[in-house]
DNA sequence: TTGCATTGGCGAATTCTTTCGCTAACATGG
DNA sequence: CCATGTTAGCGAAAGAATTCGCCAATGCAA
């Protein structure tokens, strides 16, 4: 059993990631163009990267096009809660409560965030009572 | 060259030092003990990582102490906002209200939490204007 | 003091991630 | 075709985190 199957996306693999989630799908050269903009690598690296991420099932490849286009395999919105959950098992000890306070009072949210999630707030106090 | 040999601390790494959080002090034994209910490891295993740990500064020893006293360097409140920005930033492009909004879908909240956070947030949306 | 259990530390082995050199396969313009 | 540049893949090595065997230092009880 692949210790891999169960495994969350590394940061460098992340970074991968979001590139294919912004553009659908790319070679292996667009991906590695789009992170050479805040990394310092090799062509080699990334597409070594993507064997390994292929490997793990953290992305697709198309081989019927030339060049081979790929793509994620979990959305991004499936991937950002899985590990926003192990964040929050791992540092708030499973605590949503905690983990937003802690966001909201670390950063600045904008007028709209704020009044967004004012909405989801008030709804979900609603789905309560 | 070496990659950013950042002073995150790594998964086992934050189990200890919530061991250290809750009691505020510990001996490596008692360090082990507690982290032996979750993860089958071994007692050198565990001195070692603090040792790992303190390179890092990620804790303090009190050589004084017979046995030593470990305690934690860093303040949970610290700790916890440092990886949480670091999860904004990597996983949800720097924007607290994604994160947030994911937050309170992804999993319940207590009526006090929900009623704390709302607090907070007018709270907010008053000052911003 | 001596013997024994516990504690502390070193260094090497293991596993996983990331890097890249080198070469083969491919595709295209001339 | 053939030369040339691009794409794909392999394997080895560097880095980082984790594991543990082994032994020395320490403290305690008899």
């Amino acid at each position: 059993m692949p210790r891999h199957s169960s495994t969350q996306p590394t940061d460098v693999e992340l970074e991968i990631l979001r590139t294919l989630w912004d553009r659908g799908q790319a070679t292996a050269r667009q991906i590695h163009e789009a992170i050479s903009e805040h990394r310092e690598t090799n062509y080699s690296t990334t597409v070594k990267m993507l064997a390994v991420m292929h490997e793990k099932s953290l992305v697709k490849r198309d081989e019927s096009a030339r060049p081979i286009l790929f793509r994620a395999a979990a959305s991004q919105k499936k991937t950002q809660t899985k590990l926003l959950k192990g964040v929050m098992k791992k540092v708030y000890d499973g605590s949503v409560g905690s983990l937003v306070m802690q966001a909201l009072s670390s950063k600045k949210a904008t007028k709209e965030e704020l009044s967004e999630i004012r909405k989801l707030i008030e709804k979900l106090e609603k789905e309560q009572s």
